[in-house]
This record gives structure tokens, C-alpha cells and sequence, in this order.
DNA sequence: AGATTGAACGTTTTATTGATTATTCAGAAA
DNA sequence: TTTCTGAATAATCAATAAAACGTTCAATCT
């Protein structure tokens, strides 16, 4: 089945050149063909269709990613805290990056977006077992303090949403969005309540 | 000048009844005219142009939104906590009501978004500064803890920019939108950080 | 004078048409 | 048999022309 694989990826590299270079509205599935020496038709005993091949390169980016925030998440000795702050940011950074610099690769998450709700749904839920996982490494140091971690982690997600997908959002650049990350994550740690034991003992 | 003030408030009517009916692209200037009995002309001696009539009846309706809020920001006795909860939670359900039954507000909201991109800035800062009054009065009280509530509110702004126009950013009901907001509260209150002193206190 | 009109202007929307495209599948090639 | 092709199909897109629209302003009315 390695000679079908080969062949699956040859497809993704095609796509992935023509995807890039002219967008995914402009590049024809009759093109992408020939750049891989075989009629149109063909394509399909592959991929179920022209979208399946995007969600293909959308996803072999989003494991590299993945595997990124994976090592953050378990950097031993460092706080979870730091290791939360580290996970947000590269998030933050990666899209945002992603966006900025390859112009063809928002129209091309809009499309997916638009096209294929659930698959947001399916990158969000694997982030989370990350997060999960960060979580109750946090609480088993006893940095942390929560009742349901999968809970938690949601609310996390739901509060950094803004940093998701920076560009849909607002105009902000990427430092004003880096201040207020760093805010919001100061916000979910520590929380508006007044000041916690150590910093009162450190105060005293 | 009570007369141009009440010709003012005729075309708003006469188009808000009809961007609500037919929504705002299928209105024209001309139709507004003929119900305020007027030539399409003279409307520009009132507005600079259809949009401004537009953005008048949607800030007719936020002044009654910002008026509310502020009256939840300051209801006596109550822990700021508590405001802070209300005060979110009416933000969540008048945007969601508002989008929900009436599908013709979906449009005004966009065409205003995209055209006028301040508003939405300036509504923010409004709103941001009845969070301001809110932060400071909970401070007062030795409820909350920070150290500039401006920046703060700003960053409570961004932990629940998805519930601010929740439509259109996924697809949850009012319900599990609820109980998200809850949560995401709860952390903003809270925080992740280890047991604080009254928790310690009361367990011990 | 100031207030109002409505025809005129340039732009935007709509309708229509023709061309392109994604996808399918009967059959050819291997 | 399994793999692949490429013409056929139905859906989408692009181009165009026509109509409608927002806005302006010289002329008209009060």
C-alpha cells in the first residue's frame, strides 16, 4: 500500500504548490492532475474531492503544530503556569504568522471553515487534551486549583478565542495582541479576586 | 430647532420600519422619502447618507442597552461579583435575542461592521467604561484586586469577545453559551491559582 | 432668505448568458 | 481484475448589459 500513499502525496504536494501559489479557487483539479502525470478523473479514487485535498494539507501543517504544543505542554520543570503562557502564545503566533505571510492560506481556512464546520470543532477538542493534560500536571504541583479539568480547559478556549483566529477578529498587530494575551492569561491564573495567601505572606 | 429634530426622528422611523420589514439593501433612499413624504434629496439635509440613518437606529437602540447595563453596574447591596455576572449575562442576551428574532438586524449589524469599523470600537469603549466604574467600586469594597482597571477591563473585554456577538462565531445555543460565559466568569473571578485565603480558611 | 424638489450623474446591484469547473462513470489499458 | 482515462453532466463562476440606486445640485417653491 506504499505505492497508494506515494501517490496520495504526491497529490498533496501538488495541490499544496499550485494551493499557495494561485489560491484554491483559482487552481483546478484538471491542473493539479497533470502536475502529477494522470487524468482528472483519477484524482478521486485518491481524495473524495478538491476540499478533502485541503483539509490533507490543512491537517499535515496542523500536526507539526500540534506536536509543538505537545513538547510545551510537558517542558519538565517548568511551572505549568509558564507552560500555559508558552502553549497561548505559540498558538497566537503560529496563525497569526501563518495568515500573514502566506496570503493564500486565508482563503483557504475560510474555505475549510465555511465548507467543513466540524473540523474547527475537531482541532479545538485536540487541543484540548493538551490542555487537559497541562491542567492536571498544574494541580498535581499545586499550582492549579479546579474541580473538572476537560471543563476548565474549555473555558480557557473559550476565553482566548480572540487569539484564535487573530485576523478575523480585528486588526490589532501582533504585539497589541501579545499585551493582551498576556493580560487575559494574567486574568485566568490569577482572577480579579483579592489577594491570595503567598502574596499575602509576602506582604507581610 | 424642535422641528428638524422631529423630521429627524420621522426618518428614522419610517426606516427603521422598513430595514426591519425588507431589510437594509432592499430599502432605498427614495422609498424612506415617500413615507416621510418628502423627495429623496432632502433626507440629506437630515443625514449624510443612508448609512448614517442606520447607524442612528442602532444607537437609538444601544442607548436603552448602555442605560440598562449601568443600572446593573451600580444596583446597591449587591457584590460586585454579582453586577459583573449580570452585567455580561444582559450583553450575551440582548445580542442573542436581538440576532435571534430579528433577522434583519444579522444585516444591519454586518454592513455597519464593515463599513463603519469604529463603531464597534466605540461601543467597546463605552461599555468599557461602566466596567471601569464596576472594577473600581468591587476594589472599594475589597471584593476584587488589581492594579490598573482600565487595562483590566479591557481584558475582560477579550476573554468574552465571544459572547459578544455570538451568532457569529459559532453555532450554540443561548443555553450552552450561558454556561460557557459562567464558566469563563468563574475563571476570570477566580482564577486557576491554588486555594485562596477565605477557601483555606473555611476548610480549615 | 431658507427649504425643498427631482432630474442628472456615477456607482452598485441584478439578470442573463456563456464558459469553466468539479465530479461521475462507461469503457480502455495494464 | 484492478487501475486509469477522458468525455459527459450538472453545478458554479465570469463577463456583460441593463436596471436601479445613492447622492448631488441647479432650479423651484415658500
Amino acid at each position: 500500500m506504499s505505492g497508494k500513499d506515494s501517490i496520495r502525496s504526491q497529490i498533496v504536494e501538488a495541490a499544496k504548490k499550485r494551493f499557495s501559489h494561485f489560491g484554491y479557487g483559482k487552481t483546478t483539479m484538471a491542473e493539479v492532475a497533470t502536475d502529477c502525470s494522470m487524468s482528472p478523473g483519477n484524482l478521486y479514487r485518491f481524495f473524495p474531492g478538491k476540499l478533502d485535498i485541503a483539509e490533507a494539507i490543512a491537517t499535515e501543517d496542523y500536526q507539526r503544530h500540534l506536536k509543538e504544543l505537545g513538547k510545551i505542554a510537558v517542558t519538565p520543570g517548568s511551572p505549568a503556569r509558564d507552560r500555559l503562557h508558552d502553549l497561548l502564545f505559540e498558538e497566537l503566533r503560529r496563525t497569526y504568522h501563518k495568515l500573514d505571510k502566506e496570503p493564500r492560506a486565508y482563503e483557504m481556512a475560510t474555505v475549510i471553515a465555511h465548507e467543513r464546520p466540524e473540523y474547527a470543532n475537531w482541532m479545538l477538542a485536540t487541543e484540548r487534551k493538551i490542555l487537559v493534560e497541562l491542567l492536571e500536571d498544574g494541580k498535581r504541583r499545586g499550582e492549579f486549583s479546579f474541580s473538572d479539568a476537560e471543563v476548565t480547559a474549555e473555558m480557557i478556549q473559550a476565553a482566548v478565542m480572540k487569539f484564535r483566529y487573530p485576523q478575523l477578529w480585528s486588526k490589532l498587530t501582533l504585539s497589541k495582541l501579545e499585551r493582551e494575551l498576556e493580560g487575559v492569561l494574567h486574568l485566568i491564573v490569577d482572577g480579579l479576586h483579592a489577594p491570595r495567601m503567598t502574596e499575602r505572606a509576602s506582604v507581610a
